[in-house]
Order: structure tokens, then C-alpha cells, then sequence
DNA sequence: ACTACGGTTGAATCCTGAA
DNA sequence: GTTCAGGATTCAACCGTAG
């Protein structure tokens, strides 16, 4: 269900609802300590815009600046538990923005390389083609990682068809979910976008807490979890 | 040859020859814009040490902290051509530092990730394995890469029985060498280690100079280069 | 099972013209 | 001059189909 920041006032924050709203003004209003996972794809800061079909852009909204950055990191460290993870994607433009700030808040275990295969666009003469994106894997203490040793290089191909112009693999999301959480836990992504993260928790019998400011991913997302889940 | 700091204040820092000395001696009498490429595996900064047969263990010498880092970068600044680029391997421990440090100096165009394959040893259960190591590319204005467009995720099999505990397979340096410098181009190591940029560089048509604290490596990167080239 | 070929795409960058 | 918006450009990798 799509739900506002006054619903959230008044009845708190809730699982398995999309909050259509700013990320912090809902994750003031959550508890301490209530989360166990938070994986989310924030914008990078980069002003990326693409084109699409028919030669239009679309850009990313809100992604001129990291000024949300400390504080989103702060709440995020309130809102998880101590034997919880926090999974950041970013590009290395701005990792070293990314990895510092994080590290003022959590230990940072990894930073993973999500390679997905081909390159994109871009300087074709002067720089080496794109084709990762990082991860940065961090938590309060070591906490065991679920399945085998895998290793920090993560290949999973893009996804085909996107609902939104960064969208993850939902093989990839779930990978991570595996990893770091168990059925039931919690699973908070601030920056919902098309919801990717929400419809991997659900296929892996975990919860979700969503939040996403445009009111046009939040419905994608609310439809892609109806289509998919009956939910 | 290898040669001191007192040669190189008598004659001058010299093609083809290691020096074994500190890296910012040497660099600090080197003249301005002489070097076409600096291609180097600094200290991480992260006090490693691996463990070696008998599970003794071989400790990086000054690999404690960073303070050689910016002075190390304004040297090399100073002294590579404006058509010029550098390389820094480094481990995503230390991005950020080396991250900020190089944009001071340079213009950032790609971090690469090489791909060693297996993973190394550490943390079993609460770690992703680490199977990467990064390499910052950069220099004072846009350069054309030499051959066709190849991405950000360089492949290469960790050398075997190698002579120094971070020793890279000459093939990535010598991939990094083509796609950045041209024949009778100067190569600037300043942490030779057990002398891979030399070797690679002398293969490919290209003068080294090589600098490196430690006496034993020195000796190392002379018989390499003899063995190798008969030089 | 394996190559060959055509179609599609990309967290980009460049260039141009307008303000 | 300078910034800014948006249309044009690019090629390696991947996919599906065919031989």
C-alpha cells in the first residue's frame, strides 16, 4: 500500500508499505533498532541524465548534490539493528564521498563490484569503458555471511527492459538478501525507486519498509509487487 | 644498473637505471615534464603482511600510514609531461584517500578494477572474498588510449611464485603501457618492488626509471632485468 | 554444441545554439 | 565571455536466431 508522511505520523512506519515521501522525514519517524537489512540504490550525485526512446531524457531527480548523505547515514544507523547490514550502491565518482561518510557510522567490510558486463556510452577515445558499479557492504560488527565464500565481484547482467532509468537486477538484490538477512527480517530501502528491492524481499519471505519521493516510481513499484506477488 | 641517491645528485636521474633510495629524494631532483607515464603499486597504507611458508610473515616496510602520499603526487605532477597519465594501484581500504589525493593533482578518469581471479586469504564467514585490486587512472588533460575501447574490469591470472608479495602479472602492466605510452616513452615506477614495470616497459620498446627503499628488491629487479632482456 | 551475424542498448560525453 | 539544456554520437557486449 502507498502510504503519506502524515499516515506515517499517525500510525508510525509500518511494514510492507511504500511510503510516498522524503527518505528522512520517514526515517525520523521510525524506532531504533527495527531494521535488519538496509539495501538501497541512492542517486549518485552525479546530475546523470539518459535518453530514452524517441530521443527524450529523462533525469534523475534530486541527484545534484549529496547533502542528505550524513544524515540519511545517521538515521540509517539509529534504525538498524546491531546485528544488521547496510549495502550502499554508488560509482566510483563519488566513492570516496560514499565510503567516508559511511565509515563514521559503520565498519566497512567490502566494497563490491557489480559488473555488468557491457559498457555504456560515453568518452569513447579517452577513458576506459564503464561497465561496474560499486557496493559498499558495511555493518556495526562482523556478522556472518549466509551460503558459501562468494567473492566481491558480482556478475549479474542488466536488467532487460527497465521500469526505471537504474535499475538493478532483481537477481542481484536478491543475492544480497540471501547473504545478509534470514525469512522474516525486516528490509529497508530508502530510495525504493521501481521497487526492486521490495519485490525481492517478498519473493524471499522477508518484509520491506519502502520509501521513494516520486509519486510515479511509487506507483510502478505498488504494481510491479501486485503483478508479481498478489500483494 | 642500480645506483644511489648520491649518483643522482652527481649526474642527474638517469633512463634505464634503479635507484635505490626513497621515492621523494629521487623525485625531488628529477627535472619538470620529463616523464611520459608514471605506472606504479604504492604502499597501501594498510600494514599488510602475508603469510609465507612456515606461516612466517613478510611485512611491506613502510606500508604504516600515507604521509609520503601528498608530496609523492606533486612530484609526480610536476615532473610528468602534459601529455602524460598515471596509474596508482591501490585497495579499496585507502580509495578515498588516494581518490582525493589524485584529484588535487590530476584529472580522474576511470578507477579500474583488476580482476585476480581466486580470492586472497582473510575473514571466512563475515567477508566477501577479495578478488580485486583498483587502479586509479588519471592525468592532466584527456588522453587517447592507444588500441580499441576496452572497459574498467581488467582479467589477468595473478603471477605465479611471484618475487615480491604484491607483485603484478607483467601482462597487466604491460596492457596498462600500451594502452597509455608509445616506444621510446619514459616510465616513471617510483615503487619498482621486484621491477615488473622495468621488465614490461624494456619489452615493449619503452625506458624505465625505477626507484625502490628496499636494498633486496633493487637486487631483485637488476637480475630480472638481466635475465630477462641481457641488459 | 558451436560459430556467425544482425539488432539492441547503455548511472556517458560531446557539441551546438540559446539565453 | 559563461552557463545551460537537449540532441547527437559511439562501440563492445549481450541476445536471439540461423547455419
Amino acid at each position: 500500500m502507498i502510504k503519506s508522511l502524515e499516515d506515517a505520523k499517525k500510525e508510525g512506519v509500518l511494514e510492507n508499505n511504500i511510503y510516498n515521501a522524503d527518505c528522512l522525514d520517514i526515517m525520523r519517524l521510525m524506532k531504533d533498532k527495527c531494521v535488519d537489512l538496509v539495501l538501497t540504490d541512492p542517486p549518485y550525485g552525479m546530475e546523470y541524465s539518459r535518453h530514452i526512446k524517441n530521443w527524450k531524457q529523462e533525469k534523475i531527480e534530486n541527484d545534484n548534490n549529496l547533502e542528505w548523505l550524513p544524515e540519511y547515514l545517521e538515521q540509517a544507523k539509529r534504525v538498524l539493528k546491531d546485528s544488521g547490514s547496510i549495502y550502499t550502491f554508488c560509482s566510483y565518482h563519488n566513492i570516496d564521498k560514499f565510503k567516508n561518510e559511511i565509515e563514521k557510522n559503520f565498519g566497512l567490510r567490502n566494497i563490491l563490484i557489480w559488473d555488468k558486463g557491457g559498457a555504456g556510452m560515453g568518452d569513447l577515445e579517452t577513458t576506459y569503458g564503464c561497465v561496474y558499479e560499486m557496493c559498499i557492504y558495511a555493518n556495526k560488527s562482523p556478522q556472518k555471511l549466509n551460503g558459501k565464500r562468494d567473492s566481491d565481484i558480482l556478475k549479474f547482467r542488466r536488467s532487460g527492459n527497465p521500469n526505471h532509468p537504474t535499475e538493478k537486477p532483481q537477481a542481484l538484490i536478491a543475492f544480497l538478501i540471501n547473504k545478509s538477512s534470514n525469512p522474516e527480517a525486516i528490509i529497508l530501502d530508502p530510495f525504493l525507486g521501481s521497487g526492486t528491492t521490495a519485490v525481492a524481499a517478498k519473493h524471499l519471505g522477508r518484509n520491506f519498509i519502502g520509501i521513494e519521493i516520486s509519486e510515479k516510481y511509487c506507483e510502478i513499484a505498488r504494481g510491479r509487487l501486485r503483478q508479481e506477488l498478489l500483494f
